[in-house]
DNA sequence: TCCAATTGCGCAATCGATTGCATTAATATT
DNA sequence: AATATTAATGCAATCGATTGCGCAATTGGA
């Protein structure tokens, strides 16, 4: 019943009574082998359903075709459009993708990254996590000289590739709208500071406020996790400041959500009371009523472009890092849209 | 400036002049070495960063302890929860998950299951496309006596284990709450028909009916694949008939949600006028207003009693294949509420 | 016709870890 | 002290595919 193991070039060499070199490099196209002897192996191949084993193959050539990813989450819009912008360019250059989730917690982050590292994937992907760390393990890999691309949340004192979007113009734009929608104190929600995305949305919101020669009040700024309740939390507190503000430009789009369901809950109308704007673009910003204005980020692109760098740092082993820059752009909705 | 490979058992051995095999054994904790002997092996092993490459050891072990994960989209809620909790199961037991999609289309299914296969996955569990196929590829897998599961989207033909939500119970529920509301056509639409989890949901959906002694009316079921654009569609096909129904029970919520806004725009007051319910508890469909009646399909548990199913078959070889049905849940919410 | 060039293919080592069996060293038994 | 046990380690083959080098056969040129 049980199933023999599966053919292998050996058994093909043996059937033809040729070398087991000779079917490998026939299956390879290799001009050595004459056409005919080729035309048998594939012939003979095709019919016992030979398939080659990756592993033997890839051990041989000090390679896996498989390129990791490692996300904070899979199971978030941006992430998984970002997943499947890598895996649609891996996939068509031939490479495997694995993937992985950190859950944000520093530990597992380490634990999968040797993991890749173990299983010899060729490049690794990664948005770290929020708990910061030492980073050690991340060195590790470009101490092996393993191509790494860091994606949306990066880490600076680490020399490699890296794709983030414009945040900083992302958090000025929001800023701006704010503004020009006639706002006039504007507070911002930010998440953890070891993120340099959430510390340069800071810096565009605090440069909007500069150019339009708006002072800077420390107590309108808060910072935390991002979660839903943060957001709750964090804008009751802001309300219950002497001079509470009367917009507020939040770091993602769930604490914005969370936000507006608290102040509506309130009898405070958006946007004609209070303006709200996320990041993000979730899908469900789009959706929800009112609908809530917010920054997008080209999430799958940004695989897609991660996946290309990785595959030329592996195939041309280029020497010079770069950081691209994606444009964000502003989605302009009901939450923060009163003056039309 | 080019780093020298990685060090590897024989480096370890050469350099404490013992032999390669002493070290294997050492690494892997086995009682033939001596406490001494197993003690400076692995001092050294750390010193020099030793990590063992999972290529060589699956070659030699005929074992890759990686399980593969096929999806249509992995940038959709559900599909992705189902992945986080493969993931979570896999990673605790020491295996790796490569995922990939198909898109909903048969060649790219196909061409990722032969590769997987290439890889030697220790196991695939997989949710078939859209697209109707042979599933030839699928049935090779079974020949090879690989491990296989199916989930959520499973192919009847193949006997093996699989994991479904009781879609007829979740059919029948959404239409007897819609009875239970006073509504009286309820009309009903339904995706791609080789797909098992349409065709149950819309036998749930004749269930109740006819347990209500409501006679059926060929002209409310209406069939598409559930894009925004077919509920859209749909929808006002329906409400052209010369009997329009008064609620609708969509296959999903994507089509439950543009159905309500197309109904929304011409006047139509949800519920008071018409009764909206969807399927899979889409994250959006709680936060929209007003709030979506769904389904709710426990994807995260699926994917952890997938990765727990295809791990009993890898590592007992359980012969025996059965069909979990796991329960669903109505969630009322405004759309089709009310009563209160 | 004879030597050179070209073509077609095989030998054997290699990638790194694992493991059955053999061997040596250490300890126990009588 | 001599033999029997037991403990600790080494040898060498193996997993399956790849590839540098070499050899034989075929073809070409003078």
């Amino acid at each position: 019943m049980h199933k023999k193991t599966d053919p292998t070039i050996h058994d093909i060499a043996r059937e033809l009574n040729i070398s087991a070199s000779t079917v490998s490099r026939a299956l390879q196209n290799n001009p050595r082998i004459s056409f005919k002897t080729r035309e048998k192996i594939i012939a003979l191949a095709n019919s016992v359903g030979y398939r080659p084993n990756t592993l033997a193959s890839n051990l041989r050539n000090k390679r896996s075709n498989t390129i990791g990813i490692v996300v904070p989450l899979i199971n978030r819009y941006f992430f998984s459009a970002v997943i499947s912008g890598v895996e649609e360019v891996a996939f068509k250059a031939g490479y495997t993708v694995v993937i992985s989730q950190s859950n944000d917690l520093a530990n597992k982050e380490i634990s999968i990254v040797h993991s890749m590292l173990a299983n010899r994937v060729d490049g690794l992907i990664i948005s770290i996590a929020m708990q910061p760390t030492n980073y050690e393990h991340l060195k590790t890999f470009r101490k092996k000289n393993v191509p790494l691309v860091f994606f949306d949340r990066t880490v600076a004192e680490i020399d490699t590739n890296k794709i983030v979007v414009d945040d900083f113009m992302g958090g000025f734009r929001v800023t701006q709208h704010l503004i020009d929608q006639g706002y006039k104190r504007i507070g911002h929600m930010s998440g953890p500071q070891n993120l340099q995305t959430y510390i340069d949305r800071k810096k565009g919101y605090f440069e909007a406020l500069l150019k339009n020669g708006i002072s800077y009040d420390e107590s309108l700024v808060v910072t935390n996790s991002l979660t839903s309740e943060d957001g709750k939390d964090a804008v009751q507190q802001l309300m219950n400041l002497p001079v509470p503000p009367d917009a507020i430009f939040c770091g993602n789009d769930t604490t914005a959500l969370s936000s507006m369901i608290y102040l509506r809950d309130r009898g405070i109308r958006i946007p004609e009371d209070f303006g709200i704007v996320g990041f993000s673009n979730e899908p469900f910003s789009k959706v929800v009523s009112p609908s809530i204005s917010t920054i997008a980020q080209p999430g799958f692109l940004m695989g897609q472009k991660a996946a290309e760098l990785i595959l030329q740092q592996i195939e041309h082993k280029d020497r010079s890092f770069k950081t691209i820059v994606l444009p964000t752009e502003l989605v302009v909705r009901e939450s923060s849209n009163r003056m039309r």
